[in-house]
DNA sequence: TATGAATGAGGTTTCATTCAT
DNA sequence: GATGAATGAAACCTCATTCAT
């Protein structure tokens, strides 16, 4: 997740979102930060400028890292149906394998913590803009109905991340079949087929 | 909002809920608290036993509050499709008369600063539990689609909360024709009309 | 020295004041000011607002001091020779009821570490404007031979403050014909007798 | 000014008195020593051993520096008349030329930063045993009045650098004839001419 | 020589909380 | 009830110095 960053620098981004996940930013401590990652205080100060330069380096590292994970679904050979359901699947995937990094993004990309330039760095150099596109493309085409594309794609999202919040919440139980028919819900629900 | 607490409270509840919208909790200090809200710090404590008690009570008060104003449309009387519509129009009616309630719950409920049993309280008091019952009846009665009904409602209300955060973080605007759509088409996705 | 302040502020403001003149501005931290003071550090700050508030209102405090403290002795009744010698007998008993003060001023009257409004503030409110008012009118009524009255000042004020730093140091003693003899030579060289 | 080291140690004394006199030492870092003068942390200590010997080689060089170059005047052939004034005349000349130097000694010729040891060999190797010497020859010689020639030289060094320190400070404009008028002064109250 | 990453003690400051009034 | 001065632990950050390369 963190492959363009030294060692250093890996190691104190990683920890410090394990603890912001666990313990939440307030108990999330430079001195702590700096125990667990094995990286002094003062070496910290030597990559980073400061606290917040750290959250939000980790925001733009996970965006990034989570945007080329979900193209590659996207730009997958095949239909808009095809590259629609490899595109949510990614994002789906995404917080089974990294819910740290998934509940991050979910906590602070509303918090003012995260600087606005930042944010929109993100927006155009994750997925979003990509899902975006392909709505987009399929409204165009006739493949979807007519509708504000960065609206619908937004309320699918949410549809998404509020089904896996639920389930890491611990309110129910995710199947692979539950997952591919909230995607198939989506789908019939914009498209002309 | 506040109604059931008297005026020091008031403030307080309200100073807390507004700094922590604008600025983040790690710089709504009490002395800022105190200084907005006109309550002095000593006072602040003879009504709340610390910190983060007064975010657990807003964070209780709100819930609370959103909670009967949802169940206004709930509770409507005629078909389950009309609550069903009343209750989502509510829900929506909500995050553009209180966005910073709204915003709040957003961004605390998956946070571990709100203690579980305020969130169980919550989960209770809200409109969360209705609207669960209100799905679970109309699945019974084959009026809905069988399915999970906690994992239904959860998915509805996130393409509703994201139809709003994009609104609010300026993506697109939002009319009532264009909210009207939104619950249709979760109606649609649902029913067995 | 600091009766217009409150007794936490008077603690702050000679133990600084002390430890400045022993130790140096650098060794001297805020931790040890409190514990020397018997001030807690947070309270230190609910009173000044930085550590460089401290020394500059320290400046301030002196300088203020200093020059009613001068103005006695310009303000004498007599002639012009007479509160002539009033001034400067003052500045010179200054530097012995207050070593301290008078190092203090010697040192960080050119450093940066005081606010250009605050030397400003102390240029007009120390005995400096009044001591040149004293010389202008003298020149005017050619009881001293005409010059630049701030240059003269200036100077004969340097001539005292070294004998005085040579003294502190250990190059020689000083007796009160020495310190007569001393300001009786300033008179000489500008007067008209 | 520094020629007798090297051109890495000369960058570091060189950037080490501009940072002084523009920042105070409080604020002049190693690590910005380092960025400054293009000699990394590292190198700065192979050169020096610490910070507080680069503040102290530097008081050394630069009292050493005007030590000779008070010397051509103090030397100057002809009487004892045409040595003080040739004396005095390169002090101010040094002001003028070398402001930062001037100030750097004025400012840490009193400070405990500067070891003892240091101030006592700056004492011997500067221009300041010199001029005591002429003042007591001059005096042994009836030339001067009998007096205590450390104290005169002290109180006449004071005198010039004051006026030097109120043209610095923008109090007023120095012209040749006023620098050498003081100069005269100083020389009139003390010879038996 | 020369570099600059690394260290960690200690600096300044903040802040939740208490307590005398 | 109400105030805000007082506390001191702990937060963020700096900085002289060391050390591996």
């Amino acid at each position: 997740m963190f492959e363009s960053y030294n060692k250093a620098q890996q190691a104190v981004l990683r920890t410090t979102l394990n603890m912001i996940i666990k313990k939440e930013l307030q108990a999330t401590s430079m001195a702590l930060i700096a125990k667990e990652s094995g990286v002094s205080t003062g070496n910290i100060y030597h990559y980073f400028k400061s606290k917040e330069e750290i959250v939000n380096e980790l925001y733009n590292a996970i965006v990034s890292y989570n945007g080329s994970f979900v193209l590659q679904g996207l730009s997958r050979p095949g239909t808009v149906r095809d590259r629609f359901f490899g595109g949510w699947e990614k994002v789906v995937e995404l917080s089974r394998l990294h819910p740290e990094g998934f509940q991050f993004i979910e906590q602070y990309s509303f918090s003012p913590y995260i600087r606005e330039d930042v944010k929109l760095k993100a927006y155009n150099g994750g997925w979003c803009a990509p899902m975006n596109a392909l709505y987009q493309d399929a409204m165009t085409q006739r493949i979807m109905k007519p509708s504000d594309a960065k609206l619908t794609v937004q309320m699918h999202y949410g549809a998404l991340v509020y089904m896996i919040k639920g389930h890491l919440s611990g309110y129910y139980e995710l199947t692979d079949e539950g997952i591919h028919g909230a995607i198939l819900n989506c789908w019939r629900s914009v498209s002309n087929e």
